[in-house]
DNA sequence: ACTGGCACTCTATCCGTGGGAGTGCCAGCA
DNA sequence: TGCTGGCACTCCCACGGATAGAGTGCCAGT
């Protein structure tokens, strides 16, 4: 059975209040707040198609009603206005970014700005080493026989390695493995990197090769393989808005997730579509995360996505504000590495 | 007055029983768990006395007895036996630290052990910059116009910051940039760069003077007087053990408070005395952790202290076991740097 | 297809009560 | 002088019952 207008209109005011109230609501209530042109107990036979669908529920029998994941996510699918930004928020956007000197500051200043903005947790992910190319690597003699390899991306990123040697090794041999490795890779994309590297060390003169593996493994293990990803976060006080009732009861798992990167950058990642994305609930598949919503986008300069951003509140969270506003900032932030 | 022993007896029993339990603590729980070879009666008359002189009270009456701020302050002062750490924990600690590559991985790894050991919040500050020498200056073009000044101390921190240029500036330019900041800085303490910076400008040549000021103002600002203090954080998730009661109602401010690196740092700072701090209640003279204590200690290679790390729990907190943890991780941290 | 009316259900709230824990004080004892 | 047993008192809290109110489902009527 599908869902005829009027019912689709009783599900968003349902969603609409219950966000605004976090009162269950009832069809008295509904038929005062919005005009819907029929009587309240009209409403309640819409009401209980709709929980029989199973997009609305009662806490209780004789309580209003609640929406279900299932119902935010037919909110967010259909029944979403987009909401444009007020003056005052493109304005705090906006005075919020002057002045940035570099990437570090463009990731913290983003991420108070999605967390002030939506009132929500925040997180955004650094560039993805993955997705950026090389601009410079060097390396510094930090004693005979440890470097310091810095690498600096396109991007803005600079990561940096120690590398332990396995001789002492003069300042022209530095030299020399420093101009060999920028030579070959300084411009390539991280992500086609593997084979140039070892590329490096089979074409290096055997009494170079030990030193030249040593700095490689380092290269493939750190920078590569183990990718690298990085985090910042803002904004957890918000969790405790309203109560800790929005998380049923405990923060406590809420928490536990957030401090995982790795949860982190599942809940935030999977750019492949450049346009946001929301995850109710259940959907992003972390029990700890059972009444949480994430609003997520991917940000880049220009079209290309090097990272993601997103924010984290309760399934109760006002999403087309919330998706407005992360789009913006995701925008914002594109633009602004854009300019570099 | 003066207590005499029983009462300070009387007071130990009450602080580690409440720590315990979180129950107010009666006089005839008292005496049963407790050894004290008198009557109930008589602890009650000692528990009257030590309301009086201000070091538990009593949440209301015929209630039992809770320890105040200030007997808290009195009992981690006076009363504290310490705790040797259990073979099981020492095994944590190096376990944690085996294979670590960097300062990052270090200051990591540290604050998650700390937060693990002492199932509060951690918090570790990286090498304070100021008390940090200069190993090494990088200068690596970017564009035409663009600089990453990178910059690596002895004590493993790598910095970098990007200089805008007043105009084009060849290879050779650069070089001879790199040249002379690093003759000057290179293992130099950042407290006393300022005026060598000031040096580095009025001793180049004029044609050049344009460039060096611009690097000069870059260095001056961010890396010194802006001091860039770097924290990290873990365990937030701890303070939901045993509800939120023992944070008076809400997390929030507490959770505040922590997103505030200004604060943190005043809590985990104040290095002077190497040995372990105790901040209890009100002592940390910030409104939002009226119900929070921070243990913390300063840390480095050897006897000098480049950095600090602590907890934050509840004032119910086990100060003797966090105490001995705080310590023992600090001082394994100095060693590890020590190695390097 | 919608509406008004009605009986029903369930919760949240208030209130009064009693049990229990803990206290303070006092008189007696070493 | 310091400790103890005893006792009356205070106050919290858990329990139970009663009540009001919100909201529902259903049905007959338009």
């Amino acid at each position: 059975m599908s869902l005829d207008d009027r019912k689709l209109e009783v599900l968003r005011a349902i969603v609409e209040d219950y966000v605004e109230t976090r009162e269950p609501v009832g069809s008295k209530a509904l038929v005062e707040r919005h005009q819907l042109g029929v009587s309240s107990a009209t409403v309640r036979n819409d009401m209980a198609v709709l929980e029989e669908e199973g997009y609305i529920r009662q806490p209780h029998t004789s309580a209003g009603r609640v929406p279900t994941d299932a119902g935010y996510r037919l909110f967010v699918d259909r029944l979403t206005r987009i909401k444009p930004l007020s003056p005052a928020e493109r304005r705090a956007i906006e005075r919020f970014m002057i002045g940035v000197v570099d990437l570090d500051d463009v990731v913290h200043r983003t991420v108070r700005l999605l967390a002030q903005l939506t009132r929500q947790v925040a997180v955004v992910q650094y560039p993805s080493l993955s997705r950026s190319a090389v601009r410079h690597l060097e390396l510094v003699p930090i004693s005979t026989t440890r470097l310091m390899l810095v690498m600096i991306t396109d991007t803005g990123r600079v990561e940096q390695r120690l590398v332990e040697m396995p001789g002492p090794l003069p300042a022209d041999d530095v030299w020399e493995l420093r101009r060999r490795v920028n030579e070959k890779l300084a411009g390539q994309r991280l992500a086609d990197a593997p084979p140039l590297v070892q590329n490096l060390v089979d074409e290096c003169a055997p009494e170079r090769r030990g030193d030249m593996a040593c700095l490689a493994s380092v290269l493939l293990e750190t920078l590569v393989e183990r990718s690298e990803e990085r985090l910042a976060l803002a904004g957890t006080a918000n969790l405790t808005r309203g109560g800790v009732l929005d998380f049923q009861g405990t923060l406590r798992p809420v928490l536990e997730a957030l401090e995982e990167e790795v949860i982190l950058l599942k809940l935030i990642g999977d750019l492949e579509p450049s346009t946001t994305r929301v995850r109710i609930g259940d959907e992003n598949e972390i029990d700890n995360l059972r009444s949480a919503s994430v609003v997520s986008s991917g940000y880049g300069p220009g079209a290309t996505i090097v990272g993601g951003l997103g924010v984290l509140g309760p399934t109760r969270m006002d999403y087309p504000g919330t998706i407005a506003t992360v789009r913006a900032v995701a925008r914002y932030v594109g633009d602004l590495l854009a300019q570099n």
